[in-house]
DNA sequence: CATGAATGAGCTTTCATTCAT
DNA sequence: AATGAATGAAAGCTCATTCAT
């Protein structure tokens, strides 16, 4: 009855919330992203179905927030890279590096595809997706900036770089979806090394 | 015994499978390739339902027909212009250049990736969709070792050149598909930049 | 245009119609009474689908059509033996023992079931199939009757005692379809003894 | 946690399996045992189509479980009455009144069959059935057993006497199921006289 | 007569969503 | 809040039958 109790109850919904949105991304990636039901995620989740839809409305909203958050932390992942006081180059091994190796990153990548081209899917959401994807390559472009300023990265449009980089991992990281064996290794260190100016070769 | 021409039926039966594969690239560019219905399928080709499974056994085998054509059209395409007797640089500037103009080609890439990863689909198909993809990395890197011998392409593993190549291109052309409207340009000299040797810079 | 050739016409088209039923049994007898399809009919005829129904209004017409032929024949052979003038308990014997030993024979039990309990089929057939199968206890009545009088065979009501004789021969097919194997002997001579009257045993 | 009373939600989902099962039965009883469609099923039950299966997984299974509670339950029957300390005769004439007075028992001969030969049916399905109707034998031959102890059946070997005595009720409820109309009388104590010894005609 | 492409109704099955409890 | 039974729409697919050639 107390102010108290429904700030917590609001945070217990939150933890809720957030919790199925794991069990969710857990699914996806047992079961594919567009083969993933309802029922997957409850059960992952140990909820029953019926209250999974008391902390979302509809299959596709979760599947909104699950990339909604997943974009959301890569974004301040990249940002407090970009922000860091090292060498420019040794930040994009750095994020190259943790994209690819987390496993489960080829889920979004897959998930950003499938949200955008689905008609069904609520528009506002659609184009929430595409906006903050743009928006996440300004941390990379940023980091380009500096690296042209400290003449270690080629030159060039900063924001071009990024999404050049950005869909190279992007690329990068359907090779590495389960299933495939593509018998070639993949090193960031020589990834990097592409975006690298003349005089660093 | 019969009344009609056989070798004719036969060509005209070739025709209409391929017509029906037109059409399902054609919906999945629509609808998306894993929303991409059988009916959908059917309207784009103006044929109903049932005439579909006519001429293929299944949904799965359009979908893996589709891609096999695409895989290998893109096969050829770029064997043709390994063996071209050009400046290799402006064998990637066209490759990419093709590729990216090519409004349908996000969907090849999702398809691979879609049929890879889906697990209710026949083993077989999934197996030689990553073989062909493996396969066609080959010629990108014979032309990435004849610029390396032109001393004009940037030295290293030239399969690992090759698919970092192929995974940008594939990147970029999943924010090309429709829906997405990235305001940034993309301009195949300067991709192809990122493969050139230092003197070249 | 001459009557010989619409007479001789008229054979053929009765010869191709039994190659039909020919057909029509044999892919009963692979695929199974009710998953049996025009097609297999068709493939197992060397017809085209169409060609099929040159000669036949419907599927359920042929099903009814080779009953029917099934039925007749077994008519013929029973009648004949009810007239032979031999002890009638070898002639239960060798009824029963030629109906044993026709692998086929089940499948025309389950015919009978299944074009009667069938509510699609039309009325007219399911009737003539019924109306044919009491008949067909007569020549087995008959020789029940002759056996009586010769002090061999139980009495009772001799329809009542082929009708028994009938549907223990029939219970006894279906034990004997594909994919059983019940692992006990069926002899006819045993199966005869039942009908066998007293001063016999 | 629940709102729910577990334990009776468990009992109302057995009710509610029975009740499909029953359904089931009806229905094939109406149709046909390879003309029954799930939609017939659920109409009979009065339940949408998609409810039956949150009890069962398929239409296979539904089938097979009607088939098998049939087989369970005659079983108890009949093992039942092989313990008795009666007359075997009676008990044989009293399996046999009961068998052909229940209406819907052809439905078990047929579905049993129509399991057996279908190739499209899970094959521990149809083994099980088989095993079964194998293993119900062996009450009625412990009675065939008793009788000739007695004195009052037929010699010979008492599993094959079963098998004639199933075999010829099983096919005497073939000529029961509806649209029949077989002008013949059929009368338990005339075929349980069948299997009687000499001394005793 | 001969063909098999074409159709359309029907099948089994799945699943997001709702709702009584 | 919590449950899972219930629904209904839609999916993939099959097949008897028709029909233009």
């Amino acid at each position: 009855m107390s102010p108290r109790n429904i700030e917590r109850d609001q945070q217990m919904r939150e933890i809720r919330k957030d919790h199925i949105l794991d069990a969710a991304l857990q699914a996806m990636a047992k079961r594919g992203i567009d083969s993933v039901s309802i029922k997957d995620i409850a059960r992952e989740a140990q909820l029953s179905i019926g209250n999974v839809y008391n902390y979302f409305n509809s299959k596709d909203e979760i599947l909104g927030e699950v990339l909604s958050r997943g974009q959301i932390e890569y974004g301040k992942m990249i940002t407090s890279y970009s922000m860091l006081d090292i060498d420019p180059r040794d930040k994009l091994t750095e994020i190259c590096t943790i994209w690819l190796n987390t496993s489960i990153n080829w889920a979004f990548t897959i998930m950003l595809e499938s949200i955008r081209t689905n008609e069904t899917v609520n528009p506002e959401i659609r184009e929430a997706a595409t906006r903050r994807f743009t928006e996440n390559l300004k941390p990379i472009a940023e980091i380009m900036q500096q690296g042209q300023t400290a003449n270690v990265i080629i030159d060039g449009n900063t924001m071009q770089l990024a999404l050049y980089f950005v869909s190279l991992i992007q690329g990068l990281t359907l090779q590495m979806a389960p299933g495939y064996e593509i018998p070639i290794r993949i090193e960031p260190e020589n990834i990097i090394r592409l975006f690298l100016s003349t005089s660093e070769h």
